[in-house]
DNA sequence: TGCGCTTAACTGGTATGCCACACACCAAAA
DNA sequence: TTTTGGTGTGTGGCATACCAGTTAAGCGCA
């Protein structure tokens, strides 16, 4: 028989982390008439909390750069400018091509096997499907790659711009032409990794996630013209 | 008349944190009869602060894997496993590798005469100088790539990774004749830079990253096989 | 003497209250 | 009407007290 330990060391703090932290991510920070505002006092109430694990919590997400605390003036969630996403993207394609090639050595066949299904499944389903499942299942793919370099810090560290790239996406990646092509790359990254050709399936990881930071720059930077249009 | 803003912001927190993470920089933590033990309230008896804000900079150094805390038993400074270890010279490859890329298109003529500057005079005392010299020598080295890289993220980012490295050189970078052969790994990363070419350079750094990793790989096990004979 | 139980000291976790500062509002003076 | 100093309210920062789990020393019993 097999007993798992009965208290979970879960403390307050972290749960309080984790709550907050799905909360955030699922809001819509980008929306202008969006309250980026966050009370302590009115949280704690609401979590049944006091403020104490509360803040500890708010210590982390800032850490991570989720929020802002500014002293005695308010905790704020954290609005990235175009700058940061971009080189948040940057930072992302770096780990995600060590990855890659760290795949080409350490994934098993199976796992590859698995990628490939991964892949096809949603390859139809990218052209009518709605943004948000379209965008899990690219989420995935990568993470899925992140997972089979067999280092965890890579994947770890990912996942904290993963994160910010949930808000962001909502902004930016509106136009659907860039599903199919992003099939496409997809399954060349595939075929790199099968062949187990480290440089190729490096480089097309690179340059497939830097497509999408002139995507971004693109997209954001025609926002953003529109917003100051429609102020004038 | 003209007068600066006399408050800094920073916060009791901050500082304890500053303090603190540099104190544990100069730990000899791998030391078998280091005492990894922190006591909060000692801690804060001699910081001569409350355990409030001591306790927010410890969540803070918590995140960034430097200790670790478990409840009701103590806070402890974070000996890492050689694995991850590795794992974190990895992701600083990742990093450093795609900051050498961008390098060489936006770094100026000026930076790289500075890069170049900063590697000779340190190339001679490589040789004789002491190991924590040309330890820091070499990390403002690969800073500087990072910086290049106009990218203030993966500089950054491996800026948190670098702090764990501290640690770790005191016990694994204790050969000599890694010094020189890494003055020439630098040069060629300099030449590849100054002849603007991206693939080139990438591939120098991370090899040359990628060389440590082999090197603690072995330095390490080595002074895990000694402990054991020793012990029994 | 050896084992097990009690218990007291110690740890991090949490709750609470006060403080200093920022800011908005208001009233009085110009 | 505009400016300016006062003041009230709300914010996060910090200190403190108490709580609950952990540990090990001390005690009693077989």
């Amino acid at each position: 028989m097999k007993l798992r330990p009965i208290v979970s060391d879960l403390t307050l703090k972290d749960r309080v982390y984790d709550c907050l932290r799905d909360a955030i991510a699922e809001m819509d920070i980008y929306r202008e008439d969006t309250d980026l505002r966050l009370d302590e006092r009115t949280m704690a109430e609401q979590l049944k909390v006091s403020r104490t694990p509360l803040r500890e919590a708010l210590t982390r997400l800032e850490n991570e750069g989720l929020i802002e605390i500014r002293a005695r003036k308010g905790v704020f969630v954290a609005r990235k400018t175009l700058g940061e996403i971009l080189e948040m993207i940057v930072a992302w394609a770096a780990l995600e091509s060590m990855a890659a090639r760290l795949a080409t050595s350490s994934a098993s066949d199976h796992d590859l096997r698995e990628l490939r299904k991964h892949a096809l499944r949603h390859s139809e389903s990218s052209a009518h499907a709605d943004l948000s499942e379209y965008s899990d299942a690219n989420v995935k793919f990568h993470q899925m790659i992140l997972e089979m370099s067999g280092c965890r810090l890579l994947a770890q560290m990912a996942d904290g711009l993963f994160v910010h790239m949930h808000a962001v996406r909502r902004r930016a990646l509106e136009e659907n032409d860039r599903a199919s092509r992003s099939v496409v790359d997809h399954l060349g990254i595939i075929e790199a990794l099968e062949a187990r050709d480290a440089d190729r399936a490096a480089m097309l990881v690179r340059e497939h996630t830097l497509r999408l930071h002139s995507h971004v720059r693109r997209v954001w930077a025609k926002l953003e013209n529109n917003q100051e249009s429609k102020a004038s």
